[in-house]
This record gives C-alpha cells, structure tokens and sequence, in this order.
DNA sequence: CTCATTAGTTACTTATATGTTACCAGTTAA
DNA sequence: TTAACTGGTAACATATAAGTAACTAATGAG
C-alpha cells in the first residue's frame, strides 16, 4: 500500500481506495448486490483482468469487499460491498461531488454510475 | 497527473489530492494563512525538499493554493491555500475521519493537525 | 574574505503502479 | 475431438512517483 511516514489519516484513505481503478471498482459495487468477476470486466473495458484481479484481492484483503467463489467448472465468483466497504459511501460521495466541480466542461463525460 | 480512462470524478479528485505527500501539505494549510516553505519543510520532515517543491508547484498550478514569492534575498516564499483550495476541507474532513476508523489501534498515531 | 541564509533546480537513481502476453483446468455443446 | 466458457496466475515490460546529492545566487554577519 502507500507509503504513510506521518501515519496521516487521509494518506492512509488514499492508501485504500486511491489509484487508477479502486474508485471505478467501489463505485460500480455501491448500488448493492453481487456482481460477477465476468461483468465487472465488461463494464470496465479499459482494465486489463490481471489488474482487475489484483485490485479485487487487495479490497478484499483490506476487507472492503467480499469474495464468493462457488466451486464450478466453468468457475463463477462474485464480489459485494462489505459492511465496512459500505463506510465508504459518505467519503466517495464528498469526492466524487468534487470532482465534479472541477471537471472542465468542454471535456465533460456522461460517465455518472451515482445515479441516485 | 493520474491517468483517468473513465473520467471517473473520484479518480480525478486522486488524482489532484491523492499520493504520498499533498494531503498532508494541505491539511498544513488548512488554518489559513500564509506559510513559508521553509516552514512547512520543517514540519514535514520525511519530504525531500525537492519533492516539497513539486508538490507544490503541482498544487499550484492546480489552483488549489497561492504562491507569493518576494524577490529578496535570501528569498522568502510563502504559501496559502486558494478559494478553490478551500472548498476541499470538507473533502478532507470526510477522507480524514474514515481514516480515523480505519486506523490499527495499536499503531495509533498522534498526528492531528485538523484540531479544532 | 568567508560563511550562513533561503527556495529552489539539475542530473541521476530507485521504488511502486500498471500493463501485455501466454497459459491453465473441468465441463458442456457442436 | 475440438472449441468455448470463466476467473484467474506467472513471467516479463513499461510508466509513473518519489528520493539523493550536488549546486546556485545576493545579501548580511563575523
């Protein structure tokens, strides 16, 4: 994870969700329920799955997540908010209405999987 | 700056506040006030002076802080966050207290610059 | 004269994050 | 019997972030 020297509290945020893909990650988990490995994938195409799996597994180690992986050929796993996972709404909504004010409105995306 | 695929606005606020060293220079300038470099180098000091630099200097130009230099010598340079620098405390506030859960009680810092 | 002062910069090195490609296993359908 | 399906992993390559050491310039103090 990141660095942290001064064990600063907002640092160790950026640790947990910080990056290229966590936020995308968490935002798409937000609205409830599991979600499949397969379609996480689809809706994100421009992850490659190595990273997909690696970002999976450390939200799950940091217990952000939960992991179910049913034991079938061809396999199927899904993945779901956890309680503490949930904590996040506030944080990523304060941020993500940031961004939003700072987005240049000539490069504007109709991105906006917070639909709510 | 973090790159953004998506032109997810999460990912965009990271990418202005995020990474090792900025949240923690900002929560210095959240009193208000004008700080000097020298100063903040001071109450950092785990921060190469040169990373300080470009920190600030991306900070800057991200208009989230001022810079006033005054052309004396020795030089004195002094920092202060911006009106649009100012609209992240409550982002800050948001990252910092869910960092405050997350912290392992046995490595529990007593770093606190956000007192009031 | 010489040294300390301040806020940097330049050149170079190391660490971390992200990406590409190829490959795997067990079952089903063609 | 061959291919497709799924959720990965291993080996390797590149991109970005962060760090180190040496250096600069104008003035004042000793």
């Amino acid at each position: 994870m990141l660095q942290n020297p001064e064990n600063c509290a907002v640092v160790r945020t950026v640790g947990y969700i910080g990056g290229k893909w966590k936020p995308i990650i968490l935002i798409r988990l937000l609205n409830g329920g599991k979600v499949r490995f397969g379609k996480l994938a689809v809706q994100m195409p421009d992850i490659s799955r190595k990273i997909l799996s690696q970002q999976l597994k450390e939200l799950e180690e940091d217990g952000l997540i939960l992991r179910y992986s049913y034991m079938e050929k061809p396999p199927r796993v899904e993945y779901e908010l956890s309680e503490s996972g949930k904590t996040l709404i506030p944080v990523l909504k304060a941020m993500y209405d940031w961004g939003i004010q700072m987005e240049d409105p000539a490069t504007r995306g109709t991105w906006d999987p917070i639909v709510k």
